[in-house]
DNA sequence: ACCCAGGGATTTT
DNA sequence: AAAATCCATGGG
């Protein structure tokens, strides 16, 4: 018998196990889908770490098998996480009625949900995202947690696994030492917003009671912040159902569905956006950035197929 | 409106 | 193989 066997035989060695319900949740969609960028797909499983959790994931036809270390008794942070609370079809029907590019993203995204993120990982990813695509976004990450992240503490079954960096683990740094995971011209803004959370001018719980309108402002105010990024931690990590990050695939979107390819300035797109998806706009959006990077095909993107 | 700030991945030549 | 382009952008 291995030692990796013995030991998950023991069973103050074994994962804390959980299975909770959920109805239509698409949990590849959801965590691919460029909202977060720690996740990794194994063997038809989800790794990823969720605060002091390594957690792996895998979904059946009524909902989702969890395994976690170090074991809990208490899930209500996964749940929070996933977002298992949602009624998704009340989201869906507040959608526009008629809108038939936004029916068939809805349709080709069947059960994509938006996650409940922690605001300082929500925010550092973000301003590390700026001109960035995807994979390299995870790969700066990645270093980021392995190089300034507390370890998690070891299982023989489990790979190796940091938390998300603390903001006063980023605040202790140089910016040199950031630069050295790649992050380029974005290791100023990352530090700043670091020293702005550590030394208690930046606080989470306060903004996220703020008006919208205010708490934009206020996280549009840090250096490398704007609307996009903004937008992102308002809906990704606070939950406000019609912030609308707009990136250069859903506004390729927006152009090509509702303005027959015309290039529409920005200040049109938002005053559209603004007046046509309603309360769970930010849901909109996560449905056609991820029908527009994965369904459709660079050809069907320049001409897309008449509905 | 324009241009610049890493650098890896992807696409084109 | 090498070069050009792209990228969940913001700031000057």
């Amino acid at each position: 018998m291995s030692p990796s066997a013995a030991n998950s035989a023991d069973p103050s060695r074994a994962l804390g196990e959980t299975w909770l319900r959920a109805e239509q949740y698409n949990l590849s969609a959801t965590l691919d889908s460029g909202q977060c960028f720690r996740w990794r797909h194994n063997a038809g499983c989800w790794q990823g770490v969720i605060g002091h959790h390594w957690v792996r994931l895998r979904s059946d036809n009524e909902g989702i098998h969890a395994a976690v270390w170090p074991p809990t008794p208490d899930w209500s942070w996964l749940v929070h996480y996933l977002q298992l609370a949602v009624d998704l079809d009340r989201v869906l029907q507040s959608f526009p009625a008629g809108d038939l590019h936004l029916t068939a993203a809805v349709e080709a995204c069947r059960g994509l949900r938006l996650l409940r993120q922690d605001p300082w990982e929500c925010l550092a990813s973000f301003i590390l995202s700026s001109t960035k695509q995807i994979v390299q976004i995870r790969q700066i990450v990645d270093l980021l947690c392995q190089r300034f992240g507390e370890p998690l503490p070891h299982h023989p079954d489990v790979p190796s696994a940091w938390t998300f960096p603390s903001p006063q683990a980023i605040a202790a740094r140089s910016e040199a030492d950031l630069r050295a995971c790649k992050m380029g011209f974005r290791a100023p803004a990352l530090l700043a917003a670091a020293r702005r959370v550590a030394d208690g001018s930046l606080a989470f719980e306060p903004l996220s009671a703020l008006p919208t309108a205010d708490a934009r402002a206020r996280l549009v105010a840090l250096p490398g912040v704007g609307e996009k990024i903004a937008n992102c931690v308002l809906l990704f990590a606070f939950g406000v159902q019609d912030a609308f990050p707009m990136d250069v695939w859903v506004m390729k979107a927006l152009r090509q569905f509702y303005f027959t390819g015309r290039r529409a300035n920005h200040r049109e797109l938002d005053a559209f956006v603004r007046s046509h998806f309603g309360p769970h706009a930010g849901y909109a959006q996560q449905y056609l950035f991820h029908y527009m990077r994965v369904h459709m095909q660079p050809q069907t993107r320049q001409n897309p197929p008449a509905l």
